[in-house]
DNA sequence: TATTGTTTGTGAAACGATTCACAAACCCAC
DNA sequence: GTGGGTTTGTGAATCGTTTCACAAACAATA
């Protein structure tokens, strides 16, 4: 297979989530357009996007919406479910631990860790915070290959290197900080703060790109 | 000024950030190849992207860490405070109200909003969750700008629109959903469900691009 | 003051992603 | 079965970003 470059599969995320929805009202096909549409983007990107991973439409006609969406579901990797664990319980871990969102595409949280004692213990949702370094046995034992980092930036790094070393291959992380991974690892950062800086950079440098995200 | 593309802007961020830290310990004067070897790009790719605003490096030196500093805070628009509403006070709308980077930045919640009756009347850190219906008033009258948006996907649009209608003109999204503004307008949106699906995807078509993020 | 070594700033080249444009494929109506 | 209308799939063109490569600028040293 081909390259396939970041855009294009958060684009593919965002294709399945209207296909849902177009299930969820009863529409049995769709076209490009009218994904492009809806997903804020053009007609020939969803097609380009597409094509990338086969041939799914029919000309004349558009899109099976079902179908795609299985199709998409499988590129995805969404069809299994991930064992994902929660590396600490603050007020970032909980809501995560609570985001409907992932669990309903098959992000299954089977473990939360954190080093104060004080969350150590606390039951959330039938689930027992672990202590941290209980870390590395649950990873292996349960083959967890997907973490959700939400702890301080200082001790982001020594906890990846730990992950890794556990088996981890994925990471989402939401410290605000760099992380080193070797080769084979895949980080995905959420940053928030930089996130708010776009915004004040272009609410200051008034005038130019429009909206829709 | 030029166009400035957002991968730009988010590295000026990042090398906001990594200077902040540098002036924390005592360094004088870094190169853009250490700046680059720390924010993960390259030193070409930090000269052009400070290259677009000014010239802030002496040759044969590299930038005065303090100077480089507070010029990047003042083209990312730091160096005003940016007074913030924060629409949704569920988990999610928790954990950014606490999230102390925010505020370290200068972006300061000063309301919180929800339509849960619940909800309203409880007190933030001494600050009062509003009722729903009080946010074009309360909006208008402190001239608040940026929204935080942690609603569900559904409430998503009709919050964005008397948003606003109010005078908002930037916004950080966290509902799974694609929003419509006009333009002048800016969205931005943390897809934390799509960023996982990225992950999937990576982890399923084994054995391509590598870490650091 | 001249020389050496370093690092910036920036046009030009290379690369990658998006958009264009159109032939091929298909549905539907008659 | 034929013709008209629609929409896909995709090579080619365009656009934008990143990388390269090097002259210009400066510090330091003698």
């Amino acid at each position: 297979m081909k390259k396939v470059s970041e855009p294009t599969i958060g684009r593919l995320s965002l294709y399945l989530r209207l296909l849902a929805e177009l299930k969820e009202t009863g529409v049995a096909t769709v076209s490009s357009e009218e994904l492009a549409a809806r997903s804020g983007t053009t007609a020939a990107q969803v097609r380009k996007d597409l094509s990338l991973f086969g041939t799914f439409g029919k000309r004349g006609l558009g899109y099976d919406v079902e179908e795609l969406e299985s199709r998409l579901r499988d590129i995805l990797g969404l069809e299994e479910e991930w064992p994902v664990a929660l590396v600490g319980a603050g007020r970032i871990g909980a809501a995560l631990f609570g985001y409907e969102t992932f669990r309903r595409q098959g992000f299954h949280i089977e473990a939360v860790f954190d080093k104060d004692p004080a969350k150590v213990g606390q039951s959330w949702n039938g689930l027992e915070v672990q202590p941290d370094d209980a870390m590395e046995e649950v990873v292996r034992d349960r083959g967890i290959e997907i973490a959700v980092l939400a702890v301080p930036a200082g001790s982001a790094q020594a906890v990846v290197d730990r992950l890794v070393e556990a088996g981890v291959r994925g990471i989402l992380n939401f410290a605000p900080t760099q992380l080193d991974v070797p080769s084979g690892v895949v980080v995905r950062s959420v940053d928030m703060a930089l996130e708010m800086e776009g915004l004040s950079y272009a609410l200051t440098h008034e005038g130019r790109s429009t909206g829709a995200a």
